[in-house]
DNA sequence: CGAATACTTGAAATTATTCAAGGGCCGTGG
DNA sequence: CCACGGCCCTTGAATAATTTCAAGTATTCG
C-alpha cells in the first residue's frame, strides 16, 4: 500500500480546522520519508528538516544527559506530530528523535512551512492552536513530574491514557520507554507496576496491554490521597 | 507616576516584531491591572482573563500538589507575559499566578484578543513565535529537572541566569521560589549553595545575589562531568 | 522588645537508583 | 529441532540522593 501525504495529513488533528485552500498548499510541500526500525531520525543540534506528521509506525523524541540517561519527551504515532516547535520557531532541533517502529512520515519542510504560515493566516492560527496543546501536555506532564511520587505519575499516565471502554490501556512497546517518560528507571516502574498490581488497581490484560481495575483508588493514588500502598 | 498601556506593551519582546497597526490594536483593547504584594492573580481552573504583560513588579506562577507542594513554572518580571497559553488556546488557566511585589500589569483581555488575532495575521505570527520561545523554554526546564541533580540545576539556572559582565546573578527576592522552581526543597537548595561556595565556584556578593567565579567548573557541574563536591 | 518569616544546618527517614542476578522470549545457526 | 546469545523485564539487596523533621540564627516589622 502506498501511503500518500493527502491520507496523512488528513488524519492529523492539528491540520483539522484550516481551510481547504491552505491544506492543499500544504499536502503540495510534502514529502513522504520512511524509516527503518531504530533508524535514527534527527540529532539534538541538527537543522531542523521541518514538521514531522507521522502516518503509521511510532517515533520516540528524547533527550540525552551528558551521563547518558535518556528522557523521553513524548511517543509519536499516527496522526500525530513532532519537531512543529523547531519549524515553525526557526530553531535547531532541540531533541532527538527514532524511530522505534517501521514509520512512515509526511514532512514539511522548514523553508516552504514558514513561507506559507507568512502568508496564509488560517494556517497560522490553526498551528498556533496545535502549538498552545502542545505546551499544556508538557506543563502536564512537568506537573506530573515534579509533584507526584512514582506510583502517582504511573496512576495518572494510565487514567489519560485510558481510552479503550474496559479500561485498558496500551501500553508502548517497550516498558522502559514508558518508564522513561515518566522519569523512573525501568526497574522502579517494574516495582510500581507490581505494587498497583498486588493492591487489586490493575491487572495485565495481555502482554503489553494494563487493565484498570479501580480507576477511583487510582485517581486517587494519583492526586495523591493515598498515603501508601 | 501613571503607567500607561503603551508603554508596557512597548518593553514586550513578544510585541517587538509586530507591525504599528496591529500594536496600536493591541493599545486600545489593554487595560491596566494592579496587584499588591501577596495578591492572587487568578487560580487554576479560573476561566483566563487574558494575556498578561508585566510593566513592574514581579509575579510568580505556580502549581499546587494536593499535598500542599508547590511548583513555581516561573516568576515574571517586567516586559514578560503570563497566561498566554491559556488567552490564546481558550482554556482555563492551568495554573496560580501571585504577585510576590507591587505589580502593574497590562491585561490584553481574551475575547478581544482572540478577535485580533483572527483578523490580524502579522499579530498571529508574532505570536506564534512567542509560543515557540516559551515551549522551547519549558522544554529546557524540564530537561533541567530530569537529566540533572541539584548541583547541575542550580549551577545550570546561574549560567542561563548570568547578565553582568562581573559575573553577579540576581537572586528572586525569596531563596524557596527559586528552589521551588527548580524543584528543590529549600534546605537542599541552601546546602547546595554552600557546596558551590566552598568549592569556590561561586561567593554571595550581596543579599540576594551571588558571583560566579569559575564558570568553567560550573560549566562542568551543569553537564555532570564533575563527579561530586 | 516580641512575633513572624526566612534561611541555615544537622540528623534521621525515605524514596528512588544502582548493582547484580535470574527468567522469559525470540531469532539465528548449527 | 534444539542450543545459544541477546534483549528485556523482574526482583532483591545495597547504595545514594533528597526530603523530612527539628533546632537554631538572623532580620524585619509592628
Amino acid at each position: 500500500m502506498e501511503p500518500n501525504v493527502g491520507g496523512i495529513l488528513d488524519q492529523c488533528r492539528l491540520f483539522a480546522d484550516i481551510p481547504l485552500e491552505s491544506f492543499g498548499q500544504l499536502v503540495s510541500m510534502a514529502q513522504i520519508r520512511r524509516f527503518a526500525k531504530g533508524r535514527r531520525i534527527f540529532r539534538e543540534g541538527d537543522p531542523c528538516p521541518g514538521v514531522f506528521v507521522v502516518g503509521s509506525g511510532l517515533v520516540r523524541v528524547f533527550k540525552t544527559a551528558p551521563n547518558g540517561k535518556e528522557h523521553i519527551l513524548h511517543m509519536v504515532g499516527p496522526g500525530n506530530t513532532f519537531a512543529e516547535v523547531a519549524a515553525i520557531g526557526g530553531f535547531d532541533c532541540p531533541a532527538h528523535a527514532e524511530a522505534v517502529a517501521p514509520t512512515v512520515c509526511a514532512l514539511l519542510p522548514t523553508e516552504p512551512l514558514q513561507r506559507a504560515l507568512r502568508e496564509d493566516h488560517p494556517l497560522c492560527l490553526g498551528m498556533m492552536t496545535g502549538l498552545t496543546l502542545w505546551v499544556r501536555h508538557l506543563v502536564g506532564l512537568m506537573e506530573d513530574i515534579v509533584l507526584r511520587d512514582a506510583a502517582g505519575r504511573l496512576a495518572r499516565y494510565l487514567l489519560d491514557a485510558q481510552t479503550t471502554p474496559g479500561g485498558v490501556v496500551e501500553l508502548p512497546t517497550l516498558r522502559r520507554h514508558l518508564a522513561s517518560h515518566l522519569n523512573l528507571t525501568s526497574e522502579t516502574f517494574s516495582r510500581t507496576v507490581r505494587r498497583l498490581t498486588d493492591a487489586g488497581l490493575i491487572e495485565s490484560a495481555d502482554d503489553n496491554r494494563l487493565r484498570l481495575l479501580d480507576t477511583e483508588k487510582l485517581r486517587m493514588i494519583a492526586e495523591g490521597e493515598l498515603p501508601r500502598i
